[in-house]
DNA sequence: GAATAAATGAGATTCATTCTCAACAAGGAC
DNA sequence: GTCCTTGTTGAGAATGAATCTCATTTATTC
């Protein structure tokens, strides 16, 4: 398998830190890029145990800080108090539409906000590094059912 | 001192639930809107302390949901891994910028950004309830001292 | 091939939050 | 009033995601 971008952006960040892409960090790259919809550290610990990475979760743990730094992660949301991440890397940043019933998450696009986002931090000088959208409320499916009762 | 209209919103919020207004309740109700700022579960805790209220940490965390369906107080962001609230009971929504270095908290308008987020839940057909928007980053205090080293 | 610094797994620990349970109050029916 | 149901509370136990400790291993530098 060709050496994947992800990989090299992770790579070059660890060097400048001092760090390196051992095997346990590479496996848990992958299996970060493997999925394509959010996930929790537990949940990350699983697909590795699939497969067959032996990689602890402490290692799990310790590596998810340095993927968020490095930009290719981020943290989503904190759902049934975990904290909940996804990779961004080749992917638009996205607004989370969140069921309290159903728990269902929806995503839509961040295009209309950003420019004022953009322009506030900018007034404030503020250094913007991140952020979170989240709504919370019903989602049609449920919305219709507890019409329906 | 005479009947605060918040303690009729969480009466009534109360009652339509089968549930009193009881006085550990009120106790907390009158700390929550005695603080004008963000805070957390032991942080309202102490203050309760100081104001000589006899009430438990545990009935703090049961009373802080019920705060919340009742739209009293909104849930602001997790800091340090607490949850941060605030009450929203005559204030303005509002967006925080978040300073990862120095962890101060500085608040702007939603006003540009709201009808785009109402507009967005309308065409799903999503009921929004409730909403965060927290955003990331070196404060320009900690911007500029960053750069003076 | 020493010396140094980073990395790891296993298990212990932390600590915010939730749960359990026994005791207590309020309110309605009679 | 008493009985009965339901809600409320404090104290302390339990939970569990996340972090930390430490002994051991691995890579890098000179
Ligand atoms: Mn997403
Ligand atoms: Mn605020
Ligand atoms: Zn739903
Ligand atoms: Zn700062």
């Amino acid at each position: 398998m060709q050496e994947q971008e992800y990989e090299q952006i992770f790579s070059r960040f660890l060097a400048k830190k001092g760090l390196r892409l051992t095997l346990p960090r590479k496996q848990i790259l992958d299996a970060v890029f493997s999925l394509h919809s959010h996930f929790d550290a537990e949940q990350l610990f699983d697909v590795l145990r699939i497969r067959n990475a032996e990689v602890s979760l402490a290692t799990v743990y310790r590596t998810l800080p340095l993927l968020l730094e490095s930009g290719l992660i981020q943290h989503s949301m904190r759902q049934e108090s975990r904290d909940v991440y996804e990779h961004i890397f080749g992917h638009p940043r996205h607004l989370h539409w969140i069921c309290r019933q159903c728990g269902s998450v929806s995503e839509t696009s961040l295009d209309d906000i950003m420019p004022y986002l953009e322009r506030s931090a900018r007034e404030q000088h503020f250094e913007l590094e991140d952020f979170s959208l989240n709504l919370m409320g019903l989602c049609w499916r449920c919305k219709n059912e507890n019409r329906n009762q």
